[in-house]
DNA sequence: CATATTAATCGCAAAATTACGATTAGTTTT
DNA sequence: AAAACTAATCGTAATTTTGCGATTAATATG
């Protein structure tokens, strides 16, 4: 990209607002967000088994959620044990709250 | 791509939270929604002089924020005058309040 | 009618995203 | 120690996004 303008500066909050937004801005990162709200937690395996996508690609994008914060990973070995960050989805939930009333 | 599996079925629920958190996910464009709520309407050249980004540039976000749905221009000519779209903002807003609840 | 103004669109280039299969790393289990 | 299992990472490819300058289309003004 040619940026002519790099480092444009931008509010902190809507910074938080565009890294939730884009982290929700995919219906498999929607999809699999509900389907860990509604497990409260799940490996990775489960979701191989529930969505019709590679293992690879879910794999990359649980790294996105968890980029963003929105979810966590616990080692439970030889599983990894994801769960919503509860913290953070709050977080976002304020942002989006505020943003959009 | 190689998109061996081309048609994933999503939820419309999720492809809906997903076409309005992918047009908040740029801060440029967060910003320029924070702008028009501010001043409930604005013309592309108002945000050229606000934003230091090219006008081009500019008017490729908003096109992505009306196809999102997130805001409406209406022909004042030889200007255009862009609002948010309520209607669509406060149905993001119930989008977002349910998933993020 | 010629000129100015406004904002979209075009054409381009760089970068990021999405998806896949294959491989690897880290644990278990045998 | 060998085999099995789980999930991340790598390498690749197609597509999309982001940004720019230049051009165009549409309207308004002189």
């Amino acid at each position: 990209m040619k940026r002519t303008i790099e480092n444009i500066e931008y509010e902190q909050n809507s910074i938080d607002i565009a890294v939730f937004a884009k982290a929700l801005g995919h219906p498999t990162r929607v999809e699999i967000l509900k389907y860990l709200d509604s497990q409260s937690c799940c490996f990775t395996g489960d979701l191989v088994d529930v969505f019709p996508i590679a293992q690879s690609t879910i794999s990359q994008h649980l790294k996105e959620l968890k980029n963003a914060g929105l979810i966590q990973g616990e080692l439970k070995p030889p599983k990894i044990r994801y769960c919503i960050d509860r913290e953070n989805w709050e977080k976002a939930r304020l942002l989006f709250d505020e943003f959009l009333k």
